[in-house]
DNA sequence: GGGGCTATATTTGTATATCAGTGTATGTGA
DNA sequence: TCACATACACTGATATACAAATATAGCCCC
């Protein structure tokens, strides 16, 4: 029902913005307005107005007279939009650590294992799905829905880099790891803990960094053009 | 050369962010399309664009059917976005605290003195215009252009509700003996204490914060609805 | 007198047409 | 062959017209 309450601007809002953080739209890749607007059987009008909506969101950049493109954020820009997830993340934590409520925490719990069973099967696609869950979790037991909000937004904004993280080696066992000090932290209150384990969780801190780096650049590659 | 550039949605854009975020419309407030197309001489059109932008910020709320208003954020919801401006200012200081550069400190230091001379000359206005010079400069000085960006962004809106804050007495002069111990922190490098010190300035912890709450109710009442 | 239904008016959402500016491509001349 | 100028096409910006949906008010019936 709230699905057809939708504006036609929403819908094709959404749908981009799925497009984009799933990868089906690549960094760098033309969104050509007319062609959207037939596809969705919309004038340039609506499109226009989701195409806003994605500049506001910073998934996509236009540039003037020359078109609207998936945005393409440069590598020292990623590392400061990890830098200031990092730090909310970690904030998430500490509030979590503090605020939790037991069914939050058994939720939270929850989580973890379905990370677990899917580490175990190492099925990454699946990981990466509850690895979501499991950080939302936390989100939502700051108790604090603007953190929360602004916390997933910036996640989604991500999304599209997040996902070649997992990809590098090692990387689904160590997070797993990392996930059970967490919950730990959490389920003790130690929100100082909380805050320092999530904070360095999204950091990939250390060696990971670079493989992550040059993953993006090889990503990087084929659009060309510096910006 | 700049302004003449600016396409008329942009320029409604700013006119209406500026006049919310000084308070010249009021948490609340309906905006007539019609009425502001011809205020500006323009259509519905750019005026439509320039609300989408506004609603993206979070400065205002459009409500299918009913209309369109500047946002009125609700007590806890402000107390949330606070908490979580506390936790970015006290990154930029952190970050600040370790990467300022020498003339980055020269003008932190300038910007500070001039709060200084206007908290002497018992200004509000001028003082409430330096603070912002003052926290501008941490900003910059985080090198982190997106988590500056953020916190411009978070700081705009709550700017409506900010310049209550000062109106409380003794704000002003314990605000400056914070922003001395803040350039301190930074100029030591000692970045844990710049992070706290920024992170408690932001919260206005104790008892302030009642005042503060008290003074927000009171600018709520005359609008009314809840929600 | 009160409640429910209907009609109207208001408001947002969408479509289409037009305008202006810019980037690009092509052609011509040196 | 290269450079410059002109023309064309594409894109963004805006105006206007239209459609859909809802809130409100008024009226009628109970």
């Amino acid at each position: 029902m709230a699905s057809t309450k939708r504006s036609n601007a929403q819908q094709l809002r959404d749908c981009l913005e799925d497009d984009i953080i799933n990868g089906r739209r690549l960094p760098g890749e033309r969104l050509d307005p007319d062609a959207l607007g037939r596809a969705f059987n919309v004038s340039r009008t609506p499109v226009r107005e989701a195409f806003q909506q994605l500049v506001a969101s910073g998934l996509i950049t236009v540039s003037p007279k020359k078109g609207t493109f998936v945005a393409k954020v440069g590598i020292d820009q990623l590392i400061e939009m990890f830098e200031v997830m990092a730090e909310l993340e970690g904030m998430c934590g500490r509030l979590a650590a503090r605020r939790i409520s037991e069914p939050e925490l058994a939720a939270l719990r929850v989580a973890h294992e379905r990370c677990e069973a899917a580490a175990l099967a190492g099925d990454t696609d699946v990981y990466y799905y509850e690895n979501e869950t499991f950080h939302d979790c936390i989100y939502t037991a700051s108790h604090n829905t603007f953190l929360a909000s602004e916390a997933r937004q910036l996640k989604q904004r991500l999304k599209p880099y997040r996902r070649l993280q997992l990809q590098v080696r090692q990387r689904m066992h160590n997070s797993l790891n990392e996930h059970h000090v967490i919950v730990e932290a959490i389920a003790k209150g130690d929100a100082a803990l909380a805050q320092q384990a999530l904070c360095d969780h999204v950091l990939i801190q250390g060696e990971r960094f670079s493989d992550f780096v040059s993953s993006v650049r090889r990503m990087e590659a084929p659009a060309g053009q510096a910006g």
